[in-house]
DNA sequence: CACATTCCTGCCTGATTTTGCAGGATTGGG
DNA sequence: CCCAATCCTGCAAAATCAGGCAGGAATGTG
């Protein structure tokens, strides 16, 4: 290994899959190394991280990167109480845009799973995700309605056949999607081939669309694209969510909603 | 163990997962300890661990941290049915009776709820109570199939024709019935119409049909009737149990199994 | 062949992040 | 009560970063 081959030219998509390569075998890559690795500067080695990172292949870190984000790779479990401070904000904020009335469609997502916690009575609830029914069971005022198959280790939610076809039959008015990453170029992308289809086909059949992103998902894209952003009709993001990547989409009319900022974190 | 490894740089992302890794490894960390790890400074290591428990994912002590106390960690509502004492003793033993590779049913209730916290690896759990499934998301080893339909506030579990028509597809080694009332005369009974007809379903398609009864419900009928107790291969019932209620079902083929009798309830 | 376009690259500039250190406050044990 | 260890705050140096700009190679077009 370290071998220094002097390649004339290297391409780019060449240098990029050995990057990856790297970072599947490393678990990192520090771009200075990189850099030196393949007789380039720092800078060119930071545009391709950057790149893969918008297309999710890889996590952007100060001074290289890391496999995927370890929020997708960790099973939901883990991450069942990480709905602390931030998401709890945009949790709430979320909920506030849910009418009583309404018939509304939780996506998988911790995220969500606060937004559940804070829904209004009076409305109907329909989820594929185990965690948000647990936590809707005994809500007296909240009718719900549960989708079933096979519960994918990942999302922590029902996918699958068994699940799309239940979702064929849902109109739901309103659609709170979970678990996305949001990006201008790429539009909306998810981490699971699975998940993205039924995502997809949630979307077609609801009303109305809303997404709560944090910031660390603003601007980044992932393996399994959505849809183009202009399907949200409304997102809800975090108080410190930087300006410029909103912009663009208050352009194409998709309202913004931000969090209130979260005491810690 | 305490090996220091020539690590030539760390990403700082990546010093805070090892600090987590290790955290959830050793049940503690210590700041100078890590510091010399990472061959950093004191005050690096006290950033990382602050960052972190602001993020919710460890808790800040003098020294060091400690992993974020279990009990916040889980959700309310998955505690709000916790079982008692007696309970969870009966679904210990239920559990208990499962054997790895089977394809098992949880019917709904807290003693099955239980139960399905103590069952082996390398199960497969088919489910219609979004707690107990909510239980089993992210058990690594264990394959999870939902049920959906709409959830009966009164059982907390899908029912319905939906449900039913999931149901009819399965053909589970193994039910763990749950929520019944046992009597020699009247049989298996239950206090939901819907409940009552799901676990008919239920009990066509399974191969062993296994039931844990608490000794209030020995004896005692209910206004739906499930069927005759002869249905039953298994009952589990508490260490307090009367023998004369559990004679008639020795008798015609049930195999009794006496719980460990609780400390407190 | 001439020209425009696109893509990749390196360099520069100002902004952001990380880190170690100093000084003072806080904590825990004897 | 005292002392040492630990902690937090602010600060400055260094590393890293993003965006803009220009040069050069490759490609496409007339």
């Amino acid at each position: 290994m370290g071998t220094i081959v002097d390649l004339p030219s290297v391409l780019p998509q060449q240098r990029q899959q050995a990057i990856l390569d790297r970072l599947t075998k490393d678990g990192r890559v520090i771009a200075a190394e990189l850099a030196q690795m393949f007789q380039t500067s720092e800078d060119t080695i930071r545009r391709d991280l950057r790149e893969l990172a918008a297309r999710g292949l890889c996590q952007r870190v100060y001074g290289g990167a890391l496999p995927i984000s370890p929020a997708a790779a960790t099973p939901a479990v883990v991450r069942r109480g990480a709905a602390t401070g931030r998401k709890q904000a945009l949790g709430a904020t979320l909920a506030g845009l849910v009418q009583p009335g309404q018939f509304v469609f939780i996506d998988a997502g911790t995220t969500n799973l606060a937004a559940a916690r804070r829904l209004p009575d009076g409305v109907t609830v329909a989820t594929h995700d185990p965690l948000i029914a647990a936590e809707l069971v005994g809500r007296t005022g909240i009718d719900l309605i549960l989708l079933g198959g096979r519960v994918d280790p990942q999302s922590g939610a029902a996918l699958g056949l068994t699940a799309l076809r239940a979702a064929l039959e849902m109109r739901p008015d309103l659609l709170l999607l979970g678990a996305c990453a949001l990006d201008a170029a790429n539009g909306l992308g998810t981490f699971g081939l699975d998940d993205a289809e039924m995502k997809r086909q949630l979307i077609n059949g609801a009303g109305a669309v809303i997404a709560a992103v944090t910031t660390d998902k603003l601007g980044t894209g992932a393996p399994y694209i959505v849809g183009p952003t202009d399907i949200l009709s409304d997102l809800v993001v975090e108080a410190d969510a930087p300006d410029h990547a909103l912009q663009g989409l208050a352009a194409i009319g998709v309202r913004i909603h931000r969090a209130e900022r979260a005491e810690a974190d």
